[in-house]
RNA sequence: GGAUGGGUGGCCGAGUGGACUAAGGCGGCAGUCUUGAAAACUGCUGUGCGGGAAACUGCACCGGGGGUUCGAAUCCCUCCCCAUCCGCCA
């Protein structure tokens, strides 16, 4: 969320963005809520002080009488309040559906546009493309010819969208968490391990839509849990109503989880083997920062991105989000496409994110200065480190060779256990 | 899943309807004393929102939400969490 001080002081601004970003909310209508909101806030606060003071004389009074008088004076001011609060709640509801709707503001150097068209490419790794001598093939074909993804087995238990790994791309996988948690603990970040599941208000203070038909989130009936998306929300939802000491920031997190997702509407697009799929495992970055670091940071967490796979030796290109496809939270985002030679084009293998304090409002994540009076918000950033299928993707179709084997990136060596992987005789 | 006991400020901890304006302690900050430090002593020390140039002041907050009452940390309902025991289990 923004702050309602902010958005009705830059009105204007946060209008522009949200076209920007192609998001109809009617700003003129916060603007006017959140006025009557004050005014009536101020109104319950006064009769509440009146209330207060009727009470208090009360536990003071002399007689009977007096006491008896005054209790009557107190109800009446009880009911006026109800009613004063009755109305300021449901404007304060209406402020709040839409607050939640307005999204961040965007960083001055997104390139501005409607969607992933307008991406604007930044620059690209250290890895060229593979020159092949032979018709490369996909990762599904790769896959099978070397027995390393079962689809039927996983379309047969669970459905279309989930897959058993099996032998060495199993290793492969174990191979690339362990590689990516190699480079972040050097660089600092405290492993861990998180909760497949979360509350959905951790959802919802992260930015996520729990119900719904447009929801993309698997849902635990009788519960108020579901299955998280990424590790993100875990990692950002640890610290949710926590203030932290500003020297303790920043804070930076990597966790292992599964990720599932419904894919609603994601059908016929681009959705053979494992692009999209309904279930994945994710090595996710995540920062606590101070606000005037959190820039910095997205640089960092976008470095580390490319290092990973410059270190993989997987080609890509780094694209700078457009506006319009930066969703409700972030601030600004980089995202990291891989050269994928089955699919003759780019694909997006990892995403960082700046929110700057926008999901630190709704978690209610601030910072203190010692010695200082007050609190702050504070900010938080997410990056994909490794997200296993399409990193696998990545891997499997750059790495191909002409005799049907895969080669093993260097850096994967030591945890796969061998060069290559070959089809079992 | 069942039973019992709990959740109070940065931390420990007292508080079962009206002086809670939350005792006391620890920690922190400032001061006195001291060459310096320690100790001792004295004072101050939560967060959010609003009003005010400021001093100051109003409202809310004792795990979350709701209720009873003129008045709730305290009583009731509900949810969450923690501890211990039982059951089940990797």
């Amino acid at each position: 969320m923004l702050d309602r001080k902010f958005i009705v002081e830059n009105a204007e601004s946060v209008k522009q963005n949200c076209v920007h970003r192609g998001v109809a909310v009617d700003v003129d209508r916060f603007v006017e809520l959140e006025a009557r909101r004050k005014a009536m806030q101020a109104e319950v606060e006064e009769l509440n002080r009146q209330a207060n003071q009727v009470s208090k004389s009360i536990g003071q009074a002399k007689d009977q009488a007096e006491r008896d008088q005054r209790k009557e004076e107190g109800r009446r001011l009880r009911e006026q309040t109800n009613e004063h609060r009755a109305e300021l709640d449901a404007v304060a509801a209406e402020l709040d559906a839409l607050h939640r709707s307005i999204p961040n503001m965007s960083h001055p150097d997104a390139p501005i546009g409607a969607d992933d068209q307008a991406n604007l490419e930044l620059f690209l790794g250290k890895t060229p493309q593979p020159q092949f001598d032979f018709q490369p093939l996909d990762h599904v074909d790769l896959a099978e010819k070397l027995d390393l993804v079962d689809f039927d087995g996983g379309a047969r238990v669970a459905g279309h969208g989930f897959y058993f790994l099996r032998n060495d791309m199993v290793l492969l996988e174990l191979a690339l968490q362990r590689y990516a948690l190699e480079v972040l603990m050097a660089e600092g970040f405290t492993p861990m391990t998180t909760p497949d599941l979360a509350r959905n208000e951790i959802l919802e203070g992260i930015g996520f839509i729990p119900r719904g038909p447009e929801t993309q989130i698997y849902s635990i009936d009788n519960t108020d849990l579901s299955l998280v998306a990424t590790a993100e929300i875990t990692l950002g939802g640890l610290y949710a109503g926590q203030t932290v000491d500003a020297d303790e920031l920043p804070i930076k997190l990597c966790g292992i989880s599964h990720c599932f997702r419904t894919e609603a509407g994601a059908h016929g697009r681009a959705t053979r083997g494992l692009y999209r799929v309904h279930q994945f495992t994710k090595v996710e970055m995540f920062a606590y920062t101070l606000p005037e670091e959190s820039d910095a940071m997205l640089d960092h967490l976008r470095d580390l991105e490319c290092r990973l796979f410059d270190g993989l030796g997987v080609p890509y290109r780094v694209v700078d989000t457009a506006t319009g496809d930066l969703g409700g939270p972030a601030y600004r985002k980089f995202d990291l496409e891989a050269w994928m030679p089955g699919r003759g084009e780019y694909g997006e293998i990892t995403s960082t994110s700046n929110c700057t304090d926008y999901q630190a409002r709704r978690l209610n994540i601030r910072y203190k200065v010692k010695g200082e009076k007050g609190t702050q918000f504070l900010h938080t950033l997410n990056g994909t480190a490794i997200a296993i299928s399409r990193a696998a993707i990545a891997v499997l179709e750059n790495y191909q060779q002409a005799d049907g084997s895969i080669v093993v990136p260097e850096v994967l060596r030591p945890f796969v256990g061998k060069e290559r992987i070959v089809a079992a005789k």
